[in-house]
DNA sequence: TTGTAAGCGTTATCAT
DNA sequence: ATGATAACGCTTACAA
């Protein structure tokens, strides 16, 4: 029930021993007798002792805090394939005893907000950094990061990093997409853009093979309101359009949506799929076809690489996360 | 590209000043020349010179991180009320130049995470709190805040805490929920329990005026698959069912799901109504009719009582977030 | 306006 | 096995 803070000199007056003393019984390493550091750490619970942090960090940097930075598309519906990245990177951390700190960084973030991002790195407060990559900002950090020699792990591709990364190939996914609705005898696509997507596009194109000209798109957006949005568009303009590759889930949820309301049929009027395959897209109704891009998986395995870079490990091999294509009803 | 860390004792060397006057270049009360500020200010941005943190909050406190302690009701479908509420909190937290950290606590949590947790605290680690209840386990959190006096907002009600807290009737909610069942002739409702949800049952059945036994109760359950196996189990055992109260979004969309894959209508055969109204509620198909929770909301609210409190103000009255009914396409 | 030096609460290195 | 004490890197009186 104290209310002000025990420091180790106090503590150890109270009960006696040298602050040295008490230091040895939390560290494992240093020799001391078995009893004295029951008694010290019985003593400890009863009145809730614990180290300062900082003074701690101080004289024996170590600290576990991780630091993620992911783009923030939106600041008014939450990015569920970042959640769901979250999930799979605390899931790992939670296992070591570690934190994570979530950092939105706005796509075009002011100067102020960046710089309080690379103090975080700079100032020794993280001890670990995660990036995914969204803008040139995020290349700003990861350099941050590299040139203060703070363990780092990069989540997509970004240029000029090797090693401690992880990516999907989303080329490969859009491909797919592309030659199934070309496989179904669909005529007329039309692409909703998101974010960083050339490789989408380019993928899409490729497994239509199409002239890239014949491909509708609009955008970029990002939730479901873009998505909403985007086929009152196409009903407008470009109603021959049948089939229709949303960047993410929840613009696929908007989309059907705003379909759905105008009466049209999806699959059979449009076929849609999605990217990313979060836990929503199996449940919607219909349920979306989507191009699947496991983001508990990536998460868990950045996770799992930067703990391997903080073990001391180099030049880590970057890990692939492979991509294919979930068809459900949605085409 | 300096890949050592530069203390501000070689920094002020390399100025050819003392470490006070570095430091003062900084702090902004300190009484400097503004040239000796600039030059030291650029030189810094040029050499990446930043203060080390935990020296720092170790000679004056302050620290800008803050924790976030929610409850973890599913380790593999993200929790998407949670996930808005954080994206609240935030969005508040960002324009004060804090930081959050956000820490999972299962429900029944491990002796040992729970412990890491209340070190956080202790050990000066965080200079505020957000918890949201859900848990015997928040409560202990809240206790270990209380006592440290470090700054502490509470999400959600919790016994003994009157003051620094956002809550919402739960119950009032539920209430609308089943008197909108009654007033449109629903004669055989169910409930999909969730997490914490007796003044939701309550409430609902209130709404109702039925006797609490006429009233299916399925679960605890949570997620999209917690909904659709419920409706599984509702069409074997319960199917005079046409009306069902769902302790979440998600949990909703999932018995939506499983009813359509049986070809029961909605909300023709059974009218569905969710709780919290997260963002993708509307965009269901159908739209889901909700007890409009605004998660945002509660985040933003709760980030800037916490704002208070570490401003020094004490005792802020509680703030409470109405609820109502959304009727949307499911009821 | 600037420099000197005494903390801040630990851990680590010596002694004992 | 335990106790002094010197770092750790910074902020802030106090002196100049």
């Amino acid at each position: 029930m104290a209310s002000k803070k025990l420091t180790i000199k106090e503590f150890a007056e109270l009960l006696g021993v040298s602050t040295a003393t008490v230091s040895r019984a939390f560290s494992s390493k240093g020799r001391i007798s078995e009893k004295t550091r029951r008694h010290i750490i019985a003593k400890a619970g009863e009145l809730n002792y614990c180290a300062n942090i900082h003074a701690r960090s101080l004289s024996s940097p170590d600290s576990s805090l991780i630091a993620l930075y992911y783009p923030e598309l939106n600041s008014e519906e939450p990015d569920y394939f970042v959640a769901e990245i979250m999930m799979g990177i605390n899931s790992t951390l939670a296992k070591h005893g570690k934190n994570l700190q979530v950092n939105p960084l706005p796509l075009a973030a002011p100067e102020a907000i960046l710089k309080l991002c690379k103090e975080q790195i700079l100032s020794g407060a993280v001890a670990g950094v995660i990036i995914m990559y969204g803008s040139k900002n995020s290349q700003e950090l990861y350099k941050c990061a590299r040139d203060r020699a703070v363990p780092c792990v990069v989540i997509g591709r970004m240029e000029g990093v090797k090693y401690n990364n992880v990516i999907y190939d989303m080329r490969h996914g859009a491909f797919l997409a592309g030659r199934y609705f070309k496989n179904t005898g669909r005529k007329h696509p039309a692409y909703l853009r998101g974010h960083l997507d050339r490789n989408k596009q380019k993928g899409f194109q490729m497994g239509l093979e199409m002239p890239a000209a014949q491909i509708v798109k609009i955008g970029p957006g990002f939730g479901f309101r873009d998505g909403y949005h985007a086929m009152e568009l196409i009903a407008e303009k470009h109603s021959e359009t049948d089939c229709v590759l949303c960047a993410t889930d929840s613009m696929a949820m908007g989309f059907i949506k705003a379909a759905l309301d105008r009466k049209v049929r999806i699959p059979r009027d449009i076929a849609v799929i999605s990217y990313d395959d979060t836990c929503a897209a199996r449940y919607y109704a219909p349920a979306l076809s989507s191009v699947r891009l496991k983001p508990f998986e990536i998460g868990r395995s950045a996770a799992m690489i930067l703990e391997r870079v903080m073990n001391g490990e180099k030049n880590i091999q970057a890990e692939i996360i492979e991509c294919d294509l979930v068809v459900r009803e949605s085409s």
